[in-house]
RNA sequence: GGAGAGGUUCCCGAGUUGGCCAAAGGGGGCAGACUGUAAAUCUGCUGGUUAUACCUUCGAAGGUUCGAAUCCUUCUCUCUCCA
């Protein structure tokens, strides 16, 4: 069985059902997952994560090359066992942090150097160790390494971090074949190009030729601004290959998410749930509620009646702003089940509508009502 | 009763060779940010106004001085120690 069937279409957009059919389990798409960077999504057990219906969560590659490192990580049989988490990983491969850290390392040829933010040590990422590191996690998505890149460069820049990703997938490709039976999980490549119409175009094109098990967009979500993003989401998204499943990473808030699924978008990621949620911004069908704001200290209410979460239905408003307002840590804990239980619930009601082809109508009408 | 230390802007707390002090730094409060996690984080504001200046403010009153949170006098309150 191949790793992806595409299933409804939405007949209102691009938007479309789909199955991924990876080493620990299926996965409905188009799905968001939440994000483990350390080996936890911060301030929830991965049990919960799993009993609010997450079928996958990411992890990171460079942060759990540093922390715990491989040797424990071998010791322990992966990330799965290690964390308690049984359902599908997938990793990203320190990609991103050529661009977040982007002080921090030199690229060349071979791959990137790299002076840990922890003690500074220095550590080179190749495209082959990258993957190597990600078998050893247990990985069932890795990601290849790529140069992601901040808005505003130049093209010339932009076209040589494009075709230094596109170098590094190739050795990717050919380290997986190399490792034969040895490789487990599947590997998606990455698309970049920046912000340039030509490159994206081109950085599609290439990818669309090579088998990955699926095509991710990188370099978005970094900084741009949405009318960019919106563009070159749709740009690229319609260059790219509706055979395998389409991955934009590094998204994102409701109507980044909406826009991704309406471009036929199959799978997501995005930190700013959970970090949202640890910083007091609390997500219901009427937006952001900031739960330190004072006016909430009285409130008896639920943040959300119809949220099916413990912190909406067990405490109130009052609470959690008192959870917030003493620093406790329970506080943003509560928040972040309440924001992964939301994305989630937003995540099966966009597939519900996309089954019963309305999902320009249920965008609309979602927009109105978080943004009003 | 005696000896000593000290009262600073919402709180704690710098500042006492007088001007660069509306007064450091925390905290708290207010506002904003957060999008493949260097984030339970970060940024800005936080005496008043007819606002690139002026007014009021550093326990109280008075004094010295061109000028005082800073020096002098008296008063008052708090804390510690000795009786």
């Amino acid at each position: 069985m191949g790793i992806f069937t595409a299933g409804h279409q939405d007949a209102s957009s691009n938007a479309r059902l789909g199955t991924l059919y990876l080493d620990h389990g299926e996965v409905t798409t188009p799905v968001f997952m939440p994000v483990g960077t350390a080996g936890t999504v911060k301030g929830i057990l991965h049990k919960h994560v799993a009993e609010i219906g997450y079928q996958i969560i990411l992890g990171n590659t460079y942060h759990l090359y540093l922390r715990p490192g491989v040797e424990v990580l071998k010791h322990y049989g992966g990330l799965h066992p290690f964390s308690d988490w049984d359902r599908n990983l997938l990793t990203d491969s320190g990609g991103f942090q050529v661009f977040s850290l982007s002080g921090l390392r030199k690229i060349v040829e071979e791959g990137v150097h790299f002076q840990s933010h922890i003690d500074g040590s220095r550590h080179l990422f190749t495209p082959e160790k990258v993957l190597d590191i990600q078998q050893t996690i247990g990985s069932d998505i890795s990601m290849v390494l790529d140069v992601c890149t901040e808005p505003k460069i130049s093209f010339h820049a932009a076209k040589e971090a494009m075709e230094q990703t596109h170098r590094w997938a190739a050795r990717s490709l050919d380290h997986r074949a190399a490792l034969g039976e040895a490789f487990n999980g599947k590997l998606f490549g990455i698309v970049q190009g920046n912000f340039y119409e030509d490159l994206r175009a081109e950085s599609a094109a290439f990818f669309n030729e090579q088998p990955f098990d699926g095509i991710a967009i990188g370099g978005l979500s970094v900084g741009e601004t949405k009318e960019e993003y919106i563009h070159y989401l749709h740009y690229t998204a319609a260059l790219t290959s509706m055979e395998k499943p389409r991955y934009v990473m590094g998204i994102g808030s409701p109507d980044y998410i909406l826009e991704a699924v309406e471009a036929g978008i199959d799978m997501f990621d995005c930190v700013l749930a959970t970090r949202m949620g640890r910083n007091g911004g609390l997500f219901t069908d009427d937006g952001v509620v900031q739960i330190k704001k004072v006016a909430h200290k009285f409130d008896t209410e639920p943040l959300d009646p119809n949220c099916p979460c413990i912190a909406c239905q067990s405490y109130s408003r009052g609470y959690l702003h008192h959870l917030f307002r003493a620093n406790e840590m329970l506080g943003p804990m509560l928040a972040t089940i309440h924001n992964l239980t939301y994305f989630y619930t937003f995540m099966e009601e966009i597939r519900a509508a996309i089954a019963t082809d309305s999902f320009a109508a249920y965008k609309r009408g979602y927009l109105e009502r978080f943004y009003g």
